[in-house]
Parts: structure tokens; C-alpha cells; sequence
DNA sequence: GATGCCCGTCCCACTGAGTGGGAGGATCCC
DNA sequence: GGGATCCTCCCACTCAGTGGGACGGGCATC
């Protein structure tokens, strides 16, 4: 029982629901039993066992035979600390950002070398947003992505560096020496800055948002087609904006534990 | 091992997860070990080694100590299949009933004798809204759950009767004679309407809303304070929402598998 | 700096929860 | 009706998971 050739199976039960959890990407709309035994690599028979543990507890939906995630992982991860603690004051404030610039707005929380996006604001006749409400992003292809990590410790920066810098469009930057460039100028007060080097036409321009104590909670950014984005003209709303959410973020609680 | 008095207790490792992530709640700020094994009435040893795992794959953090709900909670809520399929469409035209009303809008779905609200937008003066987004509300206390359950089928309406009529104010209808009574009109196209049935001085008006092909999605509403909502005057801009609701949810898939 | 308290982790012998190959039954399509 | 799929159920095997208790660290209090 559970050997692979390959060194890279999964042992427990967590970590076999979390294949089946994962199996599931945005534009699924409900997967079946085979299916998603494939795309997990777990024996049918398990799956089909778990599946129906699943949704019992309301992880997992099904529909006759389409099994989809359920309103409790909604439920759950509305309560996560981070957005939690982030969407509620930042709403406001991104109505208002996107209000003044008219262009996309998003708020973003770094995971290790990758960004995921809180919230997202359309704005009013800019580009389709990149990312949806809970998508991911890399961290050095993106300017919400350089604006935390110029904040972040060295130890981190080194740890992103080292995991490779993959490319994604012909003007990503590959090269850690122009990245730690950038992250210096960033950490000195700079606008965090991207013009296609995630996707061909679109550009951002981002800032780390900072709770009262200093503590680094995220980034927020506006973005847009790359033609029609101008960085010095929304650069003070976007300034302010992260000013405001500082306030907004109140009193909190002291710095790290 | 694992022998209660009662006949309650959970066997395997998944609900034992549950019992975990289910120890939070929307107020804390980090719970330890030894608070979560006794919320989640589990062995420490057996906390410890769980969360450690639940770490590893991100459904917790912990810093130091305090260990709270993780991003890749969030991550997957966004991809749950109802609230997916409602709220990218539902948000500017609740922004639009919010713009027109002036007071809160929410949009709730149902899971069994409960509605779990899947965006709630606060109107210019109102009232606090009385729940979070993720949040749960009675079915049977609220209109959102009343205009969902006027168009359930009749067993399922049955269900929640015998489950029993929470009494949650003075004016909660705990009578199934009365409920069934305005489940009919209900059905028969009259706005659900609530007032102080579920908080003290809080009013609802609401309506189901239905997908092209007839499936019933959830529920939207308008909300205030008692003294100052005016069903009359919602009623039209409620009923244009959740026209505008089902053409937006576009062709959508066929009826019920 | 000794005492007590509470914290979270680790150890390890025990065992039943979880496993998955295969049979079985339903459904659909040619 | 034959064949291809799909999902569930059965059941003997065994290893993943368990939890009592020992352990070490942090923090008041005396």
C-alpha cells in the first residue's frame, strides 16, 4: 500500500484531501468521482470514500454526480485572519482609489515567492483585472509583489531569489541583480513599478500597506492598460490611500509576538 | 482509545479537523494549543500534531503561539461553486439597490435551516448591518431565509419545521401554522418581509433569485431600521435587482441535473 | 534562584481507521 | 444487447494516527 516509484507521494489523510481540495481550479464547474481521482493521483475507491466524508462535513457539494467545493470552505475562509483582519477597513478606501484613477485597484497578501489577491476592484473602463478575488500572482513578476517584498527581510528576499525567478512574459525580470535593485530603491521609499512583465498589456503601480505598529500587512495597487496608465499621476492618490489604510487599521495589536 | 460517555464523538481524522478549524470564531484573535484542544475537546498531544499539519498545507498560521485560520482557506472559499457563481454578478447590481435605497443589501445562500450570506453592502445611514460576510442567519427568522424557502419544495420545507422554530425576539414567528401561511404568498410572488424578527429593531424585505433556466440561487434584500424602511418604497428597485440578477446569470447550465 | 504553573512538543507501544483491488450495479450510448 | 463508464460497496490487511505521560522552556510569584 502507498508506494510510488517517485519520492513524491502523499502519507495522511489531510494530505490526501488536500490533493482533492486542489484538484479543483476556477473554471470547473463540478468534477466527478474519476475524474478527480486522476487529477489527485489517489485509487478510486479512496476518493469516492473521502468525497463522501467531505461533503458530509459541507467541504464538498455534489449534484448528482458533479462534486464541487462547498459553502463551508466560503464560511472558513472568511473568517482567515489575514483578509479578515485587511478587506473590511480597505474596502472604502480601494472604492475611493479607484474612484480617483478610474483604473483597476487590488490588495494582495504575500504567501512565500507568491501574492494572493484579497480583493479587486474593476475600474471604469480599464483592462479585465488579472487575477480574481482569491487568485494568485508571483511575487517578482508583479508590482504588489515588489512592493511587499522590498519591506521584507533579507533572509526572505533571499529565500524568493534562490526558489528562481520564472518567466512569464519577454520583459519579466529573470535577473536577481536588477530585482534586489529594484527591492532597494522600493525599500527607500519608491513606488513599486511593472509595466507587462506579468501580462504583455497590462501595468501596475503598487505600495506596501503597514499596520500602526509597522507591522508589513500586504500591498495595494492600481493598475491598468499599459498605454493608458500614467504612474506620477495616480502615484498621490495611491500614497494616500496606503496612508488611510494605515489609520483605518486602528490601534491593532502590538508588533510581532 | 477514543470512548466517550455519550455517543457523540467524532471517529475520524477529518472531523477532527473540522472540530479545529470550527473552534474559531469571528472574534478571535489567535487561539493556542491547549484553548483549541479544549474548544475542539481533543487530546493536546493530538492538537499539537494536527496543527502542525494544518500549518504545513496552510488552512492555519501560527505566530508563535497564536494560531489563526489560513489563506488557503480563503483561497478556496473563493472557488466555492454557489457563492462563485452569484457574487461576481451580484455586486454591482447590489451596489446599484444600495445607490437607489440608500440602505444595507445582502445576498444570501441557503444550507439547510440556515442562510449564509454571501455579500453584504452597507447602505449610506443605516443601521449596522446584522451580519458579516460568511455569516449564518435562521432561516426562518429572517426574510432572506423566508423568500428562499417559499419556493423550496414542500419536503424540504417540512424539514426545517421539524427542526424547530428558534425563538430569537419577541416577534420571531415560531408558529408553523403562521409560517406556512406566509411561505404561500410568498410563493404565490408577495416580497418576503421581516421586522424585529431576528434583531430587535431591524427590518428586511426580500426576494428569491432564480437563474434563467428557473433554478432557485438564493436570496437578495433590502434592510434598515424599522422606523425608517419603507417596504412600499423598495419593493420596485428590490424586484428590478433580482430581474436584473437572473439576466445576468447569463445562459447559464440547464435546470437541475 | 527556587517554586509552581502553564505552555507546547516529543516519545512510543498499541490498535482500529483508513486503504485499495476488485466485485457489483446503475446508466448511457452506439 | 453489448460495451464502455461511472460510482459504490466489500473486506482482509496494515500502517497512520492516537494519546497518556515525560520533558523542557517561559513567566510570574515568593
Amino acid at each position: 500500500m502507498m508506494h510510488d516509484s517517485a519520492a513524491d507521494d502523499a502519507l495522511g489523510v489531510l494530505d490526501r484531501m488536500t490533493c482533492i481540495l486542489e484538484a479543483f481550479d476556477q473554471d470547473d464547474h463540478g468534477l466527478g468521482i474519476s475524474e478527480l481521482a486522476l487529477r489527485a493521483g489517489i485509487p478510486k475507491s479512496t476518493v469516492s470514500r473521502l468525497v463522501a466524508t467531505l461533503v458530509r462535513q459541507g467541504y464538498l457539494e455534489r449534484d448528482g454526480k458533479r462534486i464541487h467545493l462547498g459553502l463551508r470552505l466560503f464560511e472558513l475562509g472568511q473568517l482567515a485572519e489575514q483578509p479578515r483582519e485587511l478587506r473590511g477597513v480597505a474596502l472604502p478606501v480601494m472604492a475611493d482609489l479607484r474612484a480617483k484613477t478610474g483604473e483597476n485597484v487590488h490588495l494582495a497578501i504575500r504567501d512565500r515567492s507568491e501574492m494572493v489577491c484579497i480583493a479587486v476592484m474593476r475600474g471604469r473602463a480599464a483592462a479585465r483585472p488579472a487575477v480574481r478575488t482569491g487568485g494568485r500572482l508571483p511575487i517578482h513578476a508583479t508590482a504588489l509583489g515588489k512592493a511587499v517584498l522590498g519591506h521584507a527581510p533579507a533572509a526572505e528576499v533571499e529565500a524568493v531569489l534562490s526558489h528562481g525567478l520564472e518567466t512569464w512574459t519577454a520583459r519579466t525580470i529573470t535577473d536577481p541583480v536588477v530585482l534586489t535593485r529594484q527591492l532597494d530603491e522600493i525599500r527607500r521609499g519608491r513606488l513599486a513599478t511593472e509595466a507587462g512583465e506579468f501580462a504583455g498589456t497590462l501595468s501596475c503601480v503598487a505600495t506596501a500597506v503597514f499596520a500602526p505598529a509597522g507591522r508589513l500587512m500586504g500591498a495595494i495597487s492600481v493598475s491598468g492598460c499599459t498605454e493608458g496608465l500614467d504612474a506620477e499621476r495616480v502615484a498621490p492618490d495611491l500614497r494616500a490611500a496606503a496612508l488611510a489604510l494605515t489609520r483605518r487599521l486602528g490601534p491593532g495589536r502590538p508588533g510581532p509576538a
